[in-house]
DNA sequence: CATGAATGAGACTTCATTCAT
DNA sequence: GATGAATGAAGTCTCATTCAT
């Protein structure tokens, strides 16, 4: 039966699953070790598959890299998404939303950072994967936008700078916070203070 | 003969220049390749030398990228030394910081980035050599002290926290407005209208 | 099918034969040219291999050195536990092993000389390791113990150093024989008879 | 006056003591760490000279070893020209070479050692340079012969095999006897008797 | 004669990738 | 699809030797 079935067995056997393994293991490794200190054969083994299998998947070491950076960067935007909503003062929206931030970051620690140094590690000639950090800050470029128009914020300044300076600002709070290992809510809320009276109108 | 030919001749004799050649070639390569696309052979060549005269001045790699860290940090903190003094205002101390800040990273570009990314590149397993964008959000926060003593500086902030943001912002100001080149004083403006405000008692 | 063929493609399918080829490469050249003069590279190239195979299989190029020697060395027990007994005489008992010897020696020519000379060539920090030589030593003594209790060898000496003492001899006939190409039988009589007389009772 | 008499003072002050010291340093750096662990630089400066003096008085690495080797042959010869004479019995005779020879082995831990290990060390191509082991079996074949001549040696071996046996005892006596920090007396007494019972008419 | 900075061949080792099974 | 043995280019570093001073 085996003789007859065993093709088609095989085919179906196919797991996706596996994909899914090499990317969980690739980012484990890719955060822990960083890029340079991980083997695709690294990758594999931790997944529990052979090392072979790796570039069934990717083309090379490079790609499964941006792919993991990638799906950091689309999972924490989801992850903003549904944490992040406008509340009564600018204050209290940076407050939360720097809430989000942080909670993000500890049920995934070293990912934002991984996801953000990618110039560094690579030589990212392809501009338009971008590091997470730069899409950010035109995100907060768009809400420092937003809240100009609602009178929330202060129209004395260039969106997009700001909005660099101020991912900029929680981003290295979070790296220094992490290794000093500051309290997050006094983090939270001096930076909630800090911005927030920067921005008001 | 010896009393006038003497000096010169020993010193013509003995030649440190080539570690001079040797750090100035390492810092460029380090910065336009980055750390791991740079060999010691390619910083030997570079100057001028033997692939094995790198390894007179430094034992690794990477003890010669560390020192090419350390060297960027001095020659950056005396840069600013004789640059920034206290202005009238806040705002007005800040501009002048940043200033001094985006001319020297002008006048050395890359270098500032690069040694701001020590522990993305390399297992710094060393605290006491510090990213120089920790030590110098110190050094903000004890700017921050002082201001809060001379009632220039809102006493509502943790300072280390408060020089951590302040930082990241400049840094990452620095980062995209390269990337983007907004025109330079547009960002200062920007960047040294938003921190004073946030600062202000 | 697979009841036919798995075992025997299971056993085609992974080939523990490069380590057989790589030994034996490596036996060869460490015995024909030493240890210094034989690079890792050779001996993968010698069986036919790439050079990163041979890191498949020792960590390093002494890894591959010492296991050289320990298999020389169970290899030379093996072969002389087969070979030697007891026979009448102090005498003859002698003359066979150093047969024995001399026959694994001829057939194997060089091995035990780079098997007894591995503290000449590596740091041997690792005490347990102990040159071939000493071991054999050692098991000298113990036959010379079992001699005195069967009254065939005199009750005169320290067992430990006439052990050492005979292992000497041995092996440096073996070492000038050759070089001088003594003819084997004369070797073994002499010896044979020397070493018989000295521990007679 | 220097610019007169310079040229020719400096030739006077040539030093034949450097070679001197050179010989030390490289004897000493040789026993220590053997052939392959000591660099030219390394005997140069441990003389207090710098690394290109070495070459004014060696062409390379290889005959400063083979000098080494052979200057502490003859010293060893000289050494035991002094100490050895005939004594009544030939277990006397034999014993008081074996106090010689560990007299001198104490007096310079390693050496008998390294100039024993030539051929394990270089390729030692040269044949004429030849191990003082062996041309020291050589000198015992010599002894046997004699000892033939005045009777008071069994005249039933080949001198030049006896040599070498008695040699390779010596030597590997001597080697394991450090080693294991055996004392000296027991040693020689349990040897001498040994190879006295063996040549004894 | 003395020096030590400079050299570059070459040693050892790693690792991204391929391919026969 | 899955595997892991095999590969060899390439990297880091050493060291015997030279040569300008």
């Amino acid at each position: 039966m085996d003789a007859f079935t065993g093709q088609s067995a095989r085919i179906s056997r196919r797991r996706p699953e596996s994909l899914e393994k090499i990317k969980k293991s690739a980012r484990r490794l890719f955060v822990e070790r960083g890029y340079h200190a991980t083997r695709p054969q690294d990758i594999a083994r931790e997944a529990g598959l052979g090392h072979g299998t790796f570039y069934l998947h990717y083309p090379d070491k490079r790609a499964c890299f941006l792919a993991f950076i990638e799906d950091a960067r689309a999972e924490f935007y989801d992850f903003m998404r549904t944490r992040v909503g406008c509340r009564e003062t600018v204050e209290d929206t940076i407050a939360s939303t720097l809430t989000a931030i942080y909670e993000y970051s500890d049920a995934n620690p070293g990912v934002l950072a991984a996801a953000m140094a990618v110039e560094a590690v690579i030589d990212a000639e392809d501009p338009q994967c971008g590091s997470l950090i730069e899409r950010w800050g035109r995100d907060w470029a768009q809400t420092i936008r937003d809240g100009v128009r609602e009178n929330k914020v202060a129209d004395v300044y260039d969106p997009d700078i700001l909005g660099q300076a101020i991912v900029g600002a929680i981003h290295q709070c979070g790296l220094a916070g992490d290794r000093a290992s500051y309290p997050r809510d006094r983090v939270i809320s001096n930076l909630a203070r800090f911005l927030a009276r920067g921005l008001k109108p």
